[in-house]
DNA sequence: AGAATTTGACCCGT
DNA sequence: ACGGGTCAAATTCT
């Protein structure tokens, strides 16, 4: 049982790795600055070490580091620790993760900001943020946001501390989720799409995660974000829902900015996308920022 | 007017 | 004494 676990993580390990590479060429190739491209690849080059550790430590039966992040990912990989036994971390208070990313503010809470220090040694101030629902709902949850001193784009270090006992932002209503998600910026890698639902395919899809997944029609905003998507999909967790089918064609991916045909995602691209807004009541269409974080991708 | 942010002061651990 | 985290009054925003 241990080893069929270990030989699938290790098999994701070698998938990441892989679409880590293709990622590094594809970088290679955008055409931006050579300082942006140096930290992307600098970046990049730092994952596939953590691959090659990962993949190492797995190979020779070591310890086996999950990291906390705020996704279906987890409740897989959680799943999985409980199979090996390992006894999950439950107090709230010494609940701690981190995590670099070029978008600190949309993480699906909200937060109050109730703090800022000038660091020794970093040109940027460090901000600290407590859950809104802190008084409310008794609710814990503390984040530290660290712009870091280098990397272009910018690049923040997002510590969290504590666990949300708070309702979590995606079983809100559909109104909140849509102006939540407008007021973020958007990232430095990412683009606005259009999301709509496409009621007649929900039946289409099957095993259900939570967050809930929910089948959409894709349409790009410009020509230049939908050229820039496949890449990042081929980037992105798939195994997140694994077996999940979210009921789309790439045929009705489509451009709006001209007449130019955008390169086409192809269905198992599209697979894996999940919300982590409830997007069940959205009548027509929302705007959502697309947030390219590179393991955690999501709208 | 209430909510959210800013910012100097305070507290605590090292 | 110093650095980092939090408090709370003042200020700004909606």
């Amino acid at each position: 049982m241990e080893n069929k676990i270990i030989d699938s993580v290790i098999q994701e390990m070698e998938q990441a790795f892989d679409r880590t590479a293709k990622l590094q060429s594809l970088v290679e190739l955008v055409d931006c600055s050579d300082t942006e491209k140096e930290s992307a690849l600098v970046i990049l080059e730092e994952i596939l070490q953590s691959c090659s550790a990962t993949r190492s430590m797995l190979n020779s039966g070591g310890a086996i580091a999950v990291p906390q992040r705020n996704s279906a990912a987890i409740e897989i990989a959680s799943r999985d620790l409980a199979a090996l036994h390992v006894p999950p971390r439950r107090d709230p208070r010494s609940y701690e993760r981190e995590e670099i990313t070029a978008t600190p503010y949309n993480d699906g809470y909200q937060w109050r900001k109730y703090g800022e220090k000038n660091i020794k040694g970093c040109t940027f101030k460090r901000n600290y943020y407590r859950c809104t629902y802190s008084h409310d709902q008794r609710c814990n949850a503390k984040k530290l946001v660290q712009q870091q001193d280098s990397g272009a784009p910018s690049l923040f270090l997002v510590v969290y501390k504590g666990e949300h006992t708070c309702t979590p932002s995606w079983s809100s209503t559909a109104e909140d989720a849509q102006l939540m998600v407008q007021d973020f910026p958007t990232s430095a890698y990412g683009a606005v799409m259009q999301v709509q639902d496409c009621d007649e395919q929900r039946s289409a899809h099957g095993t259900a995660v939570t967050p809930p997944v929910e089948p959409c029609l894709l349409r790009f905003d410009s020509l230049d974000h939908s050229k820039r998507l496949p890449s990042h999909m081929n980037s992105m967790r798939r195994s997140v829902v694994e077996g999940t089918t979210m009921g789309i064609s790439s045929s009705k991916v489509e451009s709006e900015a001209d007449s130019m045909e955008p390169p086409q995602p192809s269905l198992s691209d599209i697979c894996g996308i999940y919300f982590d807004t409830v997007l069940d009541e959205v009548s027509s269409s929302c705007s959502v920022g697309l947030d390219m974080d590179f393991l955690d991708f999501r709208f």
